[in-house]
DNA sequence: ACATAGTATAAGTATATTATTATATACCCC
DNA sequence: GGGGTATATAATAATATACTTATACTATGT
């Protein structure tokens, strides 16, 4: 899920394939018409298209020699929104990528609200009572 | 605005930033916490942060010798949905860096809906009026 | 002032990304 | 099948990124 979220982000991350992104939300177009639009080579183009398909941001339509691509608004606003709000929103705790790390902010949380660092430490045994992080 | 956008979203298309998102999501947390809980080296930390504050992602709040980092969840929304839906909402040909690359797309859209490609002109010329495509 | 904690930066290395050039593949029309 | 168009892929070079280790900087407590 994290890995798969900022895949997308990352395929967005990128000026020439937002730039594509862009021109597609006007029209469909074909690879050539991006390559006269755009101004850059045709390997150029495919190469980012690849990556924008790879993260399920375009479709294509092969008509001809063709291949002409385009995006769905609502699709494209989902595939950002959708797994970046769900990641956000889903529970630590319920995310498996993230056990070790949660175990870890799980022990913090229990430390009755004191941080890790070795000066929150000695700050809180100075104040009366500590038990650290492990 | 098309290099800032592409610039917020990489900054958000990496693995370790984004469960750094995560966890300040959860509460703020400093640097050395950080490294505790995903259990990562200092330097990388500090490293990662610096992208996300560049980006304007992070707070820092500095408190003592330490650095207390946060999100606000509404500008965190914010810094994703709104660059991007701007950039998509704009105009072509309201958006200055795209001004030679829309030029070239007005010259294809004038060009009654032929496409770019010398096979679709072929085609035009051959069907007598296809309007093509869009 | 000294020792230590927290953070930032520098240097180096490994890997990934981007873009170019050249070439291959697929498809269409004659 | 030959000629041409559209697209994809391979090889390569240039650059950028991520990570590690070592070190510097800053603040704090004694």
């Amino acid at each position: 899920m994290i890995d798969q979220t900022a895949n997308v982000l990352k395929a967005l991350g990128e000026p020439t394939r937002l730039k594509i992104i862009k021109f597609l939300s006007a029209r469909e177009l074909c690879v050539c018409e991006l390559v006269e639009v755009l101004g850059i080579s045709q390997p150029r183009v495919s190469q980012h298209v690849k990556v924008l398909k790879q993260a399920s941001l375009v479709n294509e339509r092969k008509v001809r020699q063709n291949s002409y691509l385009s995006i769905d608004e609502a699709v494209l606003k989902d595939a950002i929104i959708i797994p970046f709000q769900t990641l956000m929103q889903t529970r630590l705790d319920k995310l498996p990528e993230l056990k070790a790390e949660n175990q870890r902010f799980e022990l913090l949380e229990a430390n009755t609200a004191v941080t890790a660092c070795k000066e929150g430490n000695k700050r809180k045994k100075f104040s009366g009572n500590s038990n650290q992080i492990a």
